[in-house]
RNA sequence: GGGCCAUUAGCUCAGCUGGUUAGAGCGCGGUCCUGAUAAGACCGAGGUCUCUGGUUCGAGUCCAGAAUGGCCCA
């Protein structure tokens, strides 16, 4: 017997049930054990961060994670799984600080970062709790209590060796970095701050500046030496000419060193005379600026031809000449302003040795020397993101403030002046400009009148656009060029490249594109941060030589000489860590960096430090790297998916013996990114984030794991809410929980045992598909039905290999439904049939028998293939229907194994058939539906015109499945209906006039005229059909049927059902009684009666009532379970009711037999 | 500014390498079926497959451009 199975059903209670089992039995563990000596597989955890709570998009991550896993330990792979903790981290001081009521980095020094620090380490727990419970809830099986935590000893001194490992590799050094800075907080931003803190319609100056060009160097001589026909344009004796740019931040104007163009684009010298407006003053600077002749008439301006008009506004110009921008690279010209004379430091870049450690440090660079008074000339250089969307497609570059800029110095090897300091305020200069010490927001307007009052200056405006401003404080943010330590990844770019075409990425585009463009246009990473709570960076320098060493671990710290500073039981953190020095061989003092890693490098480093590689467990880690399988967000291409990438190649280029694979991850599951039910992104500000308890508790884990696997493809964003949760419940969950209720309703009825699994004990727990299933006679439905079975364990097979739990999902679901909706009501009748099942008295029915046990295999192989999806469901499923039958049997579904398909029981011709009837039966419903009969109505015949001879041979050898669906006496296929119906061709004229013109009312005559049915024939065949001389567009054509006399025709394109509508008194009556036997099972559910009780009918009705029940009598006492059939008044106690059939007033009553 | 993804019915989504009249579910209106069903069947309303070009005998599908939305990076 098997456990009885309420229709309703309340799967959040189910599920915390299945819950305690698992927890009871141990059930995770023992799945895993039970697999040890298998194949391994392994899923990384991408770590989260638990400070804060857990949000649906993270069920989404981890039910996909959880899916794999599950479904290989099911094929018999050893999977141990184990969590993680992110733990470093801005985010986390951020939350600390809001905690302690402070915003600076003043502030928290002047806190101390000893208890910043200890308030950091309590706040990153702070709700693991809740993680924990949402992850065991939605039946996510991993391993948290040995999760690794970033925070550990152990795991930074890990990070620590790896670091080291690149040091030596020369894969790390120290350069430059261009970041938001705030100049209140006086510290840097990260992208994500600077997200927050983005205004629009943020006025700026908008100011057009112009550069006078010189044909002379700062060595006075002639450039070039033969002069070029540009040169004798621009350098006409008398008329100055200028390139002109275009800047929004006049305050990086005197950190200007040199000018960009595009190459590619066209410029032009055109010639103006100066308007009124021009300078009212005469120079006031110095030598320096050669402006000082008597101010021209004239002046010729370079600019790109397309944005002349525009930066010109309308003032009469005259084109003198037009040149590419490569044209102009190299010119010569003088900057604004000197800054030896106002004495700024100059710098120049100057090439960066490859393959070692080398620095390239403000600091230690020698300044470069510019005698004052001496001729200073800039150039123009090439570059390729100048734009011609505005300005004048001249950019000034200020290699100090933007990375762009920073970029083209490095390239050019320019100068490099920085001129404000991180308080935002502009150096003190000598030369008494009057923006000395200023704010460089208060600077903006004086030097716009400078350049003005020098007539350097072609017009000055504002102008609205979005701008940063720092998200704590408002003020604006300044890009900012900081000394920063690298990853030289850029050095191993074809290895990242050719490491990512190993991976398989879902959905496959990934690989090429977002990913694979990465790593094309890759940049160095920029591993430091000048923050407090994180994994210091293991880099000491000294403080007199500035030489640097990177220290590989405790041990390798400790071994240095003359260390101090060092105590037992060493935190790895700041500022403990901090206080460690030791010597220098120049005999200095190594003190360490004070900068933190970037807390993705932690991340990244999970596949060593989760196991204090190597300084432990070699063996797991070789177990356990590569992963086979990881799954994030698709946000996380340039975070962890790149982390972990860019450290194993580099890594192994470093040290292959230590690191055997230069991929840390073999596939990949990219998730898009989940949105509310309105489709617009989650935020906590916006408050639609949905919590999961709530769709939890509504509608339980395995309604949410079977709506994310199946409502849209993994990769795809998608939109959540409780509602659509709830649809796929009851679409699939509901559908299956009612297939399954049926089953064990009947089966308990008629004491229905299994056949023993033959496989049954075997190591591993074998509960196989097939063997001895089924037994009886099959029937077609039943041969069909594990047709289909067998047909999706294959399909289900080959779509979760390819990694795509959504189209497994959706097969699995297309099968369930048919199962429900075809097989089982197909069989319904023959499993609630008399005739007890009893194999041992010999009164087997065979077909009954082969019906329960096809629909056994068909519930207990779904139960199975659903494991890794709907972990839930599917236990409780098992429990009930194998276990109670089969105690050796694996204690949990989760132990069995996965199905396979035995290809012989895949009939596609079978199929094929179904389907066929399948459509028939919904034409013919249709037919029957505009008839106006009633289903319970028979009819005398259906007759259908199938579009292939296979369709109609499939019908044929069905027809009477057919007549059955359809309450009809006879089925009939045909080619020519035209006995049945009219068939009229339609001309769309309305749409298709115009093919044949002024010829179209010939044409239309044609065809009424023409031959049916060999333009049926042309149709049929995908042709055009000839009329006269025309042959008319099959499009065009439209196909009517109408009916003749009592037929009723419905069609689907070719395909066309007619149904006989003619009630003859013979059906009147059958559908009399069929009604009747309507009324008195509706009467036996009212009373309460069981589904196996019989009764005892008694009616009071007239004539035709009588004569009814007289003629059919034994077929509604066997549908009704009527022991007999009386005329009369029922018994006292009986139920009764008084009914109308069919306009026959009708008295029955019922009682159970006694 | 660059890259990637998406856009098909009111909503959620299918539509495979181009091929008859583009489908399903939910919702809406109606009819029917049912002793497993919270379901199901049938009919109806609802679509210029975002737009514009192109390739082709033929384009929702391929190509180019644009628009809108999203993400990542500037």
């Amino acid at each position: 017997m098997f456990k009885s199975v309420d229709s309703r059903v309340s799967f959040p209670k189910m599920e915390e049930r299945i819950l305690e089992f698992w927890k009871q039995h141990d059930t995770f563990k023992r799945s895993v054990q039970a697999r040890e000596g298998g194949p391994t597989f392994i899923m990384y955890e991408g770590p989260p961060t638990a400070n804060g709570m857990p949000g649906i998009h993270h069920v989404l991550a981890r039910v996909f994670k959880d899916i794999m896993p599950r479904y290989k330990a099911m094929q018999g792979y050893h999977t141990p799984r184990i969590g993680g903790w992110d733990t470093h981290g801005l985010p986390v001081e951020l939350e600390v600080e809001k905690q302690l009521g402070i915003s600076s980095k003043r502030e928290i020094e002047a806190y101390g970062i000893e208890a910043f620090n200890q308030k950091c380490r309590e706040s990153v727990y702070r709700y693991v709790h809740e993680w924990e419970r949402m992850t065991g809830r939605i039946g996510f099986w991993v391993d948290m209590d040995n999760a690794y935590a970033t925070l550990k000893n152990d795991y930074i001194e890990t990070g620590w060796w790896i670091l080291k490992k690149l040091w030596d590799k020369g894969l790390v050094y120290n350069g430059y970095k261009t970041t938001p800075h705030c100049p209140r907080c006086g510290t840097s931003l990260s992208s994500h701050e600077v997200a927050l803190g983005y205004r629009e319609d943020t006025v700026d100056p908008s100011v057009f500046v112009k550069f006078r060009l010189v044909d002379r160097d700062d060595g006075g001589n002639a450039v070039p030496a033969v002069p070029t026909p540009l040169h004798r344009v621009l350098f006409d004796e008398g008329v100055p000419s200028y390139a002109v740019a275009w800047t929004t931040t006049p305050w990086t104007l005197p950190g200007n060193t040199a000018l960009a163009v595009a190459p590619e684009a066209q410029y032009v010298v055109v010639e103006r005379t100066i308007s009124s407006a021009a300078p009212e003053a005469a120079e006031t600077s110095g030598s320096a600026l050669q402006s000082g002749d008597t101010p021209p008439a004239l002046e010729r301006l370079v600019i790109a031809k397309a944005l002349v008009a525009s930066a010109l506004k309308g003032d009469d110009y005259t084109v003198l000449a037009e040149i590419d921008g490569t044209g102009l690279v190299n010119l010569l010209y003088q900057p604004l302003f000197s800054p030896p004379e106002m004495g700024f430091t100059m710098r120049k870049f100057t090439p960066v040795q490859e393959g070692g450690a080398k620095f390239l440090d403000l600091k230690t660079l020698e300044p470069y020397h510019h005698t004052v008074g001496e001729p200073l000339t800039y150039r123009i250089v090439s570059a390729d993101f100048v734009s011609m969307d505005d300005g004048t497609g001249i950019v000034h570059i200020a290699p100090a403030f933007g990375e762009d800029d920073f970029a083209l110095g490095e390239t050019h090897n320019l100068h490099f002046v920085q001129h404000v300091d991180l308080k935002g305020e502009i150096e003190p200069n000598r030369a008494g400009l009057p923006f000395s010490g200023k704010f460089v927001k208060d600077a903006d307007p004086l030097i716009t009148r400078n350049l003005r009052e020098r007539g350097l200056l072609l017009r000055a405006e504002t102008m609205k656009h979005t701008y940063p401003f720092c998200w704590r404080c408002g003020t604006p943010l300044l890009y900012y060029v900081k000394p920063s330590w690298y990853l030289r990844t850029t050095a191993l770019k074809q290895n990242l490249v050719d490491g990512n075409a190993q991976i398989h990425w879902y959905p496959s585009h990934i690989r090429e594109g977002r990913f694979g463009n990465w790593l094309e246009n890759n940049i160095d990473w920029a591993i430091s941060r000048e923050r407090y709570w994180g994994t210091p960076i293991p880099i000491w320098r000294c403080q007199s030589c500035g030489a640097a060493d990177c220290v590989g671990g405790l041990a390798d710290l400790k071994a240095k000489p003359g260390i101090q500073g060092l105590k037992d039981d060493l935190d790895l953190h700041r500022p403990f860590v901090d206080d460690v020095m030791f010597s220098c061989s120049c005999g200095g003092t190594m003190k360490r960096i004070l900068e933190v890693m970037d807390c993705w490098f932690d991340s990244g480093a999970m596949p060593y430090a989760q196991w204090h590689y190597p300084f432990e467990n070699q063996a797991t880690f070789k177990q356990w790297f590569p992963a086979d399988y990881i799954c994030e967000a698709v946000d996380q291409t340039r975070g962890w998916f790149y982390t972990l990438h860019a450290l194993a190649t580099m890594l192994h280029a470093a040290d292959p013996e230590l690191i055997p694979s230069n991929i840390s991850y073999e596939h990949v599951i990219c998730l898009g990114l989940i949105l509310d039910g309105k489709g617009e992104k989650m935020s906590k500000s916006k408050g639609n984030v949905v919590n999961p308890w709530q769709v939890l508790d509504q509608h339980g884990a395995d309604a949410i794991r079977w709506y994310l696997y199946t409502a849209s493809p993994a990769g795809q964003q998608r939109r959540f809410s409780a509602d659509l949760v709830g649809e796929s419940l009851r679409k699939f969950l509901l559908t299956l929980w009612n297939t399954y209720s049926f089953f064990v309703t009947y089966a308990n009825i008629d004491d229905y045992t299994p056949p023993p699994a033959p496989g049954a004990g075997l190591p591993g727990g074998v509960m196989p598909v097939t063997s001895s299933l089924p037994r009886g006679e099959l029937s077609d439905l039943d041969r069909w039905v594990r047709s289909e079975l067998h047909e999706l364990v294959e399909e289900v097979g080959i779509a979760l290999e390819a990694y795509d739990p959504t189209e497994a999902g959706r097969k699995i679901q297309a099968f369930v439904d048919d199962l429900s909706n075809w097989y089982v009501r197909r069989s319904r009748r023959r499993f609630w049939k008399s005739g007890v099942l009893s194999e041992s008295k010999g009164e087997n029915d065979g077909d009954k028998l082969a019906a329960y046990d096809t629909l056994y295999e068909c519930l207990v192989t779904v139960t199975k293939l659903l494991a890794p999806f709907t972990p839930f469901v599917a236990e409780e499923l098992y429990q009930n229907l194998v276990l109670s039958v089969d105690p050796a049997a694996p204690h949990s579904v989760h132990m069995a194994d996965y199905p396979e398909a035995d290809a012989a029981v895949i009939d596609s011709d079978l199929n094929r058939d179904v389907r066929a009837v399948m459509r028939a039966v919904s034409l013919g419903r249709a037919a029957r539906s505009k008839a106006g009969v009633k289903v319970r109505q028979p009819l005398a015949s259906v007759t259908l015109r199938m579009r292939s001879a296979g369709e109609a041979e499939g019908v044929r050898r069905f027809a009477d499945q057919v007549a059955e669906e359809l309450n009809v006496k006879a089925v009939e296929v045909t080619d020519d209906i035209s006995e049945y119906a009219t068939v009229r061709i339609k001309y769309n004229a309305k749409v298709h006039g115009s093919v044949f013109g002024r010829e179209l009312p010939a044409v239309l005559h044609a065809l009424e005229h023409a031959d049916t049915a060999a333009i049926l024939l042309s149709l049929q065949a995908g042709e055009d059909p000839k009329v006269a001389d025309w042959t008319i567009p099959r499009e065009a054509l439209n196909v009517e049927y109408t009916a003749k006399g009592s037929w009723v025709v419905a069609n689907d394109g070719t395909y066309v059902a007619v149904v006989d509508k003619r009630v003859t008194p013979e059906l009147a009556q059958e559908g009399l009684a069929r009604e009747l036997v309507h009324r008195i099972q509706t009467m036996r559910k009212t009373a309460g009666f069981d589904i196996a009780d019989s009764i005892e009918t008694y009616y009071q009705g007239d004539a035709e009532v009588a004569a009814v029940l007289t003629a059919h009598a034994t077929y509604m006492a066997q549908e009704t379970l009527s022991r007999s059939i009386t005329a009369g008044v029922g018994p006292e106690g009986a139920y009764a009711e008084d009914l109308e059939v069919e306009g026959h007033p009708v008295r029955i009553s019922v009682r159970k037999t006694p």
